[in-house]
DNA sequence: GCGACAG
DNA sequence: ATCTTGTCGC
């Protein structure tokens, strides 16, 4: 087992770490948020990225996640591991990595190779408590963790260019779409991430720093794990792999149910 | 009290 | 997130 694995394994069986009670999920997001790092990201030197992602049922607790391990220049996949589990959270804004992070650590506990950098599909910093599933992966397994995330949850920010590679920044404030928000940022506003046009003319996404990452390094990543489309790479891939499984896992349980 | 609200 | 057909654009 690598020490990345391993050290997800023990993660997961802490039960201090898991509340089951928003209030108590609120209470240990405030106790841990001071734990999050930011470090240069050398984005030259990053080899292989993971990307994570959970995939849900309808209208049953079925799950399955995937984790895709990409060489972060060719981006070919190195490595695909699935997982299937129940979901033991409710989908609570603010609260996503309580319901998230338990099928993403149980996947990252097959991994047989170790991603310099992982790649989750929400925020970090850009939180209303500082703590999205991003920071809050990235603080349990003291590793380097990027967010990328579809929508805005916190903070103020400006449309960017239709360039790909047109950015501005997160402020932190309520969700708000602002005419400079990097003038604000100049003024000293608190920057808690980037809008990023990953695609000509399409809708851009939402990066923050995860853990021992920094913001521009970050985004640097995102983009050119990004070539073709809007979202990263091996997130897509992710996505995509989850959906597949967690479709299998509900025929499976669908026919273990006909056949008792 | 009202509106906002990652996946 | 999930469900779901066609449709618009490069």
């Amino acid at each position: 087992m690598t020490q990345l694995a391993e050290l997800a394994a023990r993660v997961l069986d802490d039960p201090e770490g898991w509340p089951q009670d928003p209030k108590e999920a609120i209470a240990l997001q405030r106790r841990m948020a001071d734990r999050v790092h930011e470090e240069p990201l050398d984005v030259d030197g990053v080899r292989l990225v993971a990307g994570l992602d959970v995939s849900y049922a309808k209208d049953d607790p079925a799950l399955a996640a995937a984790a895709v391990v990409m060489d972060a220049r060719t981006l070919e996949v190195v490595e695909r591991v699935t997982v299937t589990a129940e979901v033991t959270f409710p989908y609570i804004s603010g609260l996503f990595s309580f319901r998230e992070l338990p099928p993403v650590l149980s996947a990252l506990t097959e991994l047989t190779t170790t991603p310099d950098v992982l790649v989750c599909d929400g925020f970090g910093l850009a939180h209303p408590r500082r703590f999205g599933v991003a920071s809050h992966l990235g603080v349990l397994l003291d590793h380097p963790v990027v967010g990328s995330a579809k929508s805005v949850l916190h903070g103020r920010h400006s449309v960017p260019g239709d360039e790909r590679g047109s950015w501005t920044p997160m402020v932190s404030g309520r969700s708000e779409v602002v005419e400079d928000s990097a003038r604000l940022a100049d003024e000293g506003a608190e920057v808690i991430g980037r809008v990023l046009r990953t695609r000509e003319r399409v809708k851009p996404v939402y990066v923050s720093v995860g853990h021992r990452v920094d913001l521009a390094g970050a985004a640097d990543l995102v983009l050119r794990l990004s070539p073709k489309y809007r979202v990263p790479e091996p997130i897509r891939r992710a996505d995509r792999l989850c959906g597949e499984r967690r479709k299998e896992y509900e025929q499976e349980r669908a026919r273990d149910r006909s056949a008792e």
